[in-house]
DNA sequence: CTTGAAATACTACTACG
DNA sequence: CGTAGTAGTATTTCAAG
């Protein structure tokens, strides 16, 4: 099988995408409750030609799914904690029991390692202060190897995106 | 308009919901590609009725919309850094230029105020290593009324989901 | 006020040019 | 890639709980 389709700038790795792709994927990262017939009118495409792109992404992987962004705050999971975390020793197994455990730490929606002053960073919503000093005299005091723990409380949510610019 | 549907739990301000609705909302949070009847299937209820639950949650709000998540390495965003900012002084003028400024930065997926060492956290997805060193020095030094940036390079993403417990 | 059944309109999807 | 046709879905209407 042999892609005619090309991009102006390919690099390798990554499908090349031409720009109607990126009209597609910029136009899915924003709403993808769209149907495809109107997806198909705004990148001036008819409509089964549309929709074999986004298959196609999809099965490519560039697509990883569809999901719905839920309110946080309704939900009662207004608080958002970036916490940073010092292990006690850098080992392989130190690191492996604390990745293991973070994961299931309640309301964890982001955890990475990371180079600096820390080992990792991890990001945690929960409903209120009392339910954040619960988690963390319950929770995160107890992961395993931490040496230190410490949470910096979101005052202000400036900016929360998933959108990767195209 | 009055709620007739009530839960187990029920805290106010949010929207009352029952073992279906957060069912429904389980469900699309983690893939909403799916289409409306087997939705209704699976929470064991007529495909209208279905239909009409969706509708209610999105129109109140607690479904923020529905979003293609797209894969950042494939797009050339596979780096994610963590950043911190300390600012000169804490005024509400120094607070509100950054914060318009930060916005602007180039791959900037989040930004919020927060407590601590920190007055600022960021994070920014961008290609490599080259590409961040530029972004840094072209644009993250420039922000306004910054004294401090420190950067966390994320080495590992261990979690990175966006679904909220229920 | 919510539900499910039936009917309609629209969309996704397939085959073909 | 587009056109035309088919299959399935979303969406409305309505009667009932």
């Amino acid at each position: 099988m042999k892609l005619t389709r090309k991009s102006a700038a390919p690099r390798d790795g990554a499908p090349t995408l031409d720009r109607i792709d990126r009209a597609i994927l910029r136009h899915l990262q924003q709403d993808a409750s769209i149907s495809n017939v109107s997806l198909a009118a705004k990148v001036k495409l008819s409509a089964p030609a549309c929709l074999r792109r986004v298959e196609r992404l999809k099965e490519s992987g560039l697509i990883r799914g569809v999901v719905a962004l839920l309110d946080a705050r309704a939900l009662g999971a207004g608080m958002l904690v970036v916490i940073g975390f010092v292990l006690d020793r850098s080992t392989p197994e130190t690191f492996a029991a604390f990745e293991k455990a973070a994961q299931k730490v309640s309301g964890c929606i982001e955890c990475h390692v990371v180079t600096g002053e820390f080992d990792y960073f991890m990001l945690v919503r929960t409903r209120d202060n009392d339910s954040f000093n619960r988690l963390h005299a319950e929770q995160l005091l107890y992961l395993p190897g931490v040496r230190q723990v410490r949470s910096f409380i979101v005052l202000k949510e400036i900016l929360s995106t998933h959108a990767l610019p195209l």
